[in-house]
DNA sequence: CCCCTTATTGTCAGATCGAATATAATTGGA
DNA sequence: TCCAATTATATTCGATCTGACAATAAGGGG
């Protein structure tokens, strides 16, 4: 069964041109005090990374390597994201492929170990129109809106301009449409599409500054990124992830908070209440929560039989609509 | 910004040692009068598939090419599916390692072209107990389930015993659990385990026959067909995918069959219409159907404007539990 | 004209969801 | 000590969605 003779991918002329340096990346994601952070290396513009080498069994334990070499900071969960491979994704330098196996990381931040030449990062300096936790848009949006409208209208004729315009304003919720948290990458490759981030268009056009625009990463990083926010808003509503990122024991608002750091919006306390209960996810522990004002609240801890108890077509947690 | 100098996945010792053949691979779908037909070559067991080579510029376009080339069909809707890069995936024989970045591709059968080496196959020969539609679990599950609780209770302790049922009871819906089509690849997987499937433990074990454990295929490509057919029922419920693999134009039955193919259950006729109408996601013709006995159905075409209206985070076809 | 087949429309009860309200247990200050 | 502020927790209500089933319409063939 291993040795076939016919078909192809076997019967292909073995030019050695065809090989390719294969890189692992990772997005490793923690929430702080309702701050969802990124760990980065470098000047906070780098995700942790390395070569697949020959002695990896599989690319997750690469990952694991690189990332604890790097930061020193020993990953949990992880599944794979995307792999990156056109052409010219880094830059037309080098003649030699540049392929990116990415993955999402869930950890928490305490277990961090001391001096290294990384750092924890708010995932919303990179991206500060995706924080929608205050009700109303961020500061700043208005600023891209205007130059997202410029540049639809520059386009040659009036279909595509059209065009240009419908999709801005789906992805970003203009025109009376609701805000759809889910949208992360669309979003910045709408932005990148524009030149409004600085990793665009080799610096030609000048993006907004970066209070607006968010602090830029090296080589698509960033993209790299967006799509890891994106796949985390998604996943939370239907599989039990958001629990990588607590501690042992924790309060239903300090979950709440968690969720809605990842999401970047706000959602309603009871209905949240609700759905953790009546799919009992969580147990009490008996414990109360040492207070900061007002009535103690119960410690609750994760449920870990629910992962095996059920498949988890559908959990989801309340953050449909506006 | 692109040629930085500081951080890792650069500054590493240039060994040509961590270079790797990088393969595509696709898993093509089509949906021929009710049964959901995948494209293969060599003895039907062999997904078509390439080297990622220099001149391609991007994988997608490196895959519609080797697609193309070996069987004569040009490929529409691709998306990536996983990367495949474990050491041990595709035998020990060689010393590099083998990495395929997998996609799955939707197209029609009608657009076939001649002769090749190359033919449709319908998914359920390769998983015959995914195959729900007639309302009653398919012939052989019970052997599979006898065999599976052998398994099971194969393990040294108890606790490794419960585990095992456990997984085996909801991954194949026993106990009055209702079946997730979803789990097809969690399905296989626990098939592998268990030495069920011919491609697992280089044949010291004897699987059941053909008609119960299905068609084998090369190396990991049926693991690679079960991420397919996992990706795309899952996919179904909360995007437009379907019209992919739909004529121009059809009836709402003909729709429903395609779902019904490819969820492998049935579902509610009058729901089905209520929700693809309230959707919008389709438009009338005007035109009706030449009968096949009954009343005349009418005839509609899928609405490509609600591509670019709507963001999809929720279209949900009426495939809840059971 | 009757019967069979398929298409199409309609109804109804239970579950779910978003929104809002009401009550309980603390802390801190008057 | 009592009140106000704060946060936790419990409950309600109506709109919507969903799954199940029933009813009617429009053809073809005897």
């Amino acid at each position: 069964m291993e040795d076939r003779q016919t078909g192809p991918g076997k019967d292909r002329a073995d030019d050695k041109a065809d090989e390719a340096k294969v890189d692992l990346i990772a997005v490793v994601v923690a929430v702080n005090d309702g701050e969802p952070c990124l760990l980065t290396i470098g000047q906070a513009d780098t995700l942790p990374s390395g070569p697949f080498a020959l002695e990896h069994r599989s690319p997750q334990s690469g990952l694991r390597g690189w990332v604890e070499q790097q930061t020193g900071h020993p990953l949990g969960y992880i599944e794979q994201l995307y792999t990156f491979a056109d052409r010219d994704r880094v830059g037309a330098e080098r003649q030699q492929r540049a392929i990116s196996i990415s993955y999402l990381a869930l950890t928490r931040k305490e277990q961090a170990t001391a001096s290294c030449a990384c750092g924890w990062h708010s995932w919303y300096e990179y991206f500060p129109w995706e924080d929608h936790r205050s009700g109303t848009p961020p500061v700043g949006v208005d600023i891209l809106r205007a130059r997202l409208i410029e540049w639809a209208d520059a386009a040659g004729d009036p279909a595509t301009q059209r065009e240009r315009r419908q999709r801005v304003a789906i992805a970003f919720g203009f025109d009376d449409r609701h805000w759809n948290e889910e949208l992360t990458l669309q979003r910045y490759e709408l932005l990148y599409e524009a030149a409004l981030v600085e990793e665009a268009s080799g610096g030609k056009a000048t993006p907004p500054p970066a209070a607006v625009s968010g602090k830029a990463m090296v080589a698509d990083h960033r993209r790299i990124l967006a799509t890891g926010v994106t796949r985390l808003r998604s996943k939370i509503k239907y599989r039990p992830v958001v629990f990588e990122l607590m501690r042992p024991t924790f309060t239903l608002l300090q979950l709440q908070r968690t969720v809605e750091a990842l999401a970047g919006r706000l959602i309603d306390k009871p209905n949240f209440r609700r759905l953790v209960e009546q799919q009992e996810l969580v147990e009490e522990t008996g414990d109360t929560s040492v207070d900061t004002g007002g009535r103690p609240a119960k410690l609750y801890r994760f449920r870990r039989a629910v992962l095996d108890e059920r498949a988890f077509a559908g959990t989801k947690l309340p953050l449909s609509r506006a």
